[in-house]
Parts: structure tokens; C-alpha cells; sequence
DNA sequence: ACTTCTCCCTGTGGGC
DNA sequence: TGCCCACAGGGAGAAG
């Protein structure tokens, strides 16, 4: 569920508790948590200083004060859950860091997302290297990206979705995207016209902003949460989910079909090019 | 070299 | 009412 919107508020939620922080003790509760070794983690975090966070796409880091860095993946249902010692009661905890009175509880009920420790490779740690830009990203070239785009041979939901194009949208936000620029999720990328696939990435940036703006009020000072989705959801989707309800635009009803392997929604009258 | 498929995991919800 | 199973999701790695 996480994507770009929602993992940059985990981002700034911990980037206001953690920051100047330092790890005393790491316990791996269940190895799949970790990439990597597991023993490199639970032994090298402890006296680690947070210097910063950092993020791309639906990653993001930690820096610590040896100049490596705590990347973090959350997946389908990962959670950074920060508080006092023995806050989170969850049968679902997978690793357990203690820093100074705080607990940072990394929570994740399906086993998908992942913490590893890494060194950097210029801007961004060694595993995310191969990751594009996100449209947050001051350096996010959307001309070149939507060129990029269209020399693909495939669908334009498949392209959206590919990490090493363009960051951060997922299958809600791509829906989102395309039901705005009012682009087919099929259509093939290569035959887009460039002014279209432009449009779809504005789009893309805008629907993501403004989750993010809705999303940045869902934690309170000592709690950090991922359902940044939560009033986003109910409320604001146009294309996602909605099968069978009105299309907003034109009243025709939202439809599902499965576009590379991944459910898609969209409005069957509206949604032409 | 590029594109698509498979698999990891488990709670939810739709269908019978 | 209760059971069962398909589905959801991101991305690594395999297969096409």
C-alpha cells in the first residue's frame, strides 16, 4: 500500500523523533526483516548515531554517523512505529531498536518489507542506485522521463509502475494518474504522444501531493504511522477501487480490468486517449 | 537486450 | 452462518 506519498510521511516522522539519536540495542525478531546479513545489523547499529533521513521513491534511509546508511523498504504493510518502551504490542514486530527512552518498532504483518544497512554510492545507499527519481525530487526531469516512457513496449500501467523509470507510484497512484490525464492503462507507452505522457506524470505529481497533504496530519507527536491513507482513501479517489460507483467526471461507472498482471480501474467513457 | 512471469506472505472479503 | 479461496501489493530473479 505504501507508496511515495505515504512513505514520505513515515520519512518526516522520523526524521523529527529519530534525528541526533543513537541505537543502544537492535533485536532481529524475524530474519526475513533483514537484507543482508543479520548479524552485520543487530551488531553494527548499536552505537550508531542518526545524522538524517533521506528517501526515493518508496525507499527510505537513515543516516548514521559512520557515513552508511539504514535503508528501509516497507512493502505492502511495513510500519515504523516510534515511542516509549513497550508502546507497540504487536504480533507482528520484526525487528525491536532502542534508542536512549525511545523504542522504534519496525511492524510488518506480511514479511515483505526489510531494513538494511548500507554504505552510500554517491546520493543514495548502494541498494537504491538502480532506482529513477521520484516526481518530488528537485532533480526529476519530466520531459526526459516522459520520453523515456514512450520508448517502451508496453502498457502504459506496466511503465508506471517501473521503479527504474519514474519512483514512487504504485497501483493506486498510477490509476489516479491516468484517470486524470484521462489516458487508457492499457495503451500501449510507445504509442503515447509526448504532450500525454507528460500529462500523466504532472498528474502523477499532483494526485501524490496532495496526499501527501492530507497524509501529513495523520501522526501525533510520539507515533509515526504508514495509514497516511486513511482520510486520503475514503475521500479522494477517483479511479482506485471505485468499480461500479459513478465516474465523478462523467458519471459512467469506474471499471476494472487487469493490465499487466495488476488490477486497474478506470472510466470506460472518459478515459479515451 | 528487453519484457513478462513467478513467487514471497497473510488478512480480508466475496462467493457459495 | 460458516467455510474457503482468490486477491492484494513491490520488486528480485527467472523465464520467455
Amino acid at each position: 500500500m505504501p507508496e511515495l506519498p505515504e512513505v514520505e510521511v513515515v520519512r518526516r516522522g522520523l526524521e523529527t523523533h529519530l534525528v541526533g539519536r543513537t541505537f543502544d540495542t537492535v533485536d532481529v525478531l524475524h530474519p526475513r526483516a533483514v537484507r543482508g546479513n543479520t548479524e552485520d545489523l543487530a551488531q553494527l547499529l548499536p552505537g550508531k548515531r542518526i545524522t538524517g533521513t533521506g528517501g526515493r521513491g518508496k525507499y527510505l534511509w537513515l543516516t548514521l554517523d559512520d557515513g552508511a546508511a539504514l535503508v528501509v523498504h516497507l512493502r505492502m504493510s511495513g510500519q515504523m512505529l516510534v515511542g516509549p518502551p513497550g508502546g507497540v504490542q504487536s504480533p507482528h514486530v520484526r525487528i525491536r531498536a532502542q534508542l536512549g527512552e525511545i523504542q522504534l518498532d519496525f511492524v510488518d504483518q506480511r514479511t515483505f518489507g526489510m531494513w538494511q544497512y548500507a554504505p552510500f554510492d554517491g546520493e543514495v545507499p548502494v541498494p537504491i542506485a538502480h532506482i529513477a527519481r521520484d516526481p518530488f525530487d528537485p532533480h526529476f526531469d519530466l520531459t526526459a522521463t516522459a520520453r523515456v516512457m514512450r520508448t517502451k513496449r508496453s502498457a502504459l500501467k506496466t511503465v508506471l509502475l517501473n521503479q527504474e523509470l519514474v519512483s514512487g507510484i504504485g497501483s493506486i497512484y498510477a490509476d489516479e494518474a491516468m484517470w486524470a490525464a484521462r489516458v487508457k492503462p492499457w495503451r500501449m507507452a510507445r504509442a503515447l504522444r509526448q504532450r500525454d505522457a507528460v500529462s500523466v506524470l504532472v498528474h502523477a505529481r499532483e494526485v501524490m501531493e496532495r496526499a501527501l497533504a492530507q497524509g501529513g496530519t495523520s501522526f501525533d507527536s510520539l507515533y509515526v504511522n504508514v495509514n497516511g491513507a486513511s482520510g486520503y482513501f475514503s475521500r479522494s479517489l477517483n479511479a482506485y477501487g471505485q468499480a461500479g460507483t459513478p465516474c465523478v467526471r462523467c458519471g459512467t461507472e469506474i471499471a476494472k480490468r487487469v493490465v499487466g498482471g495488476r488490477s486497474s480501474y478506470y472510466c470506460p467513457a472518459c478515459q479515451t486517449l
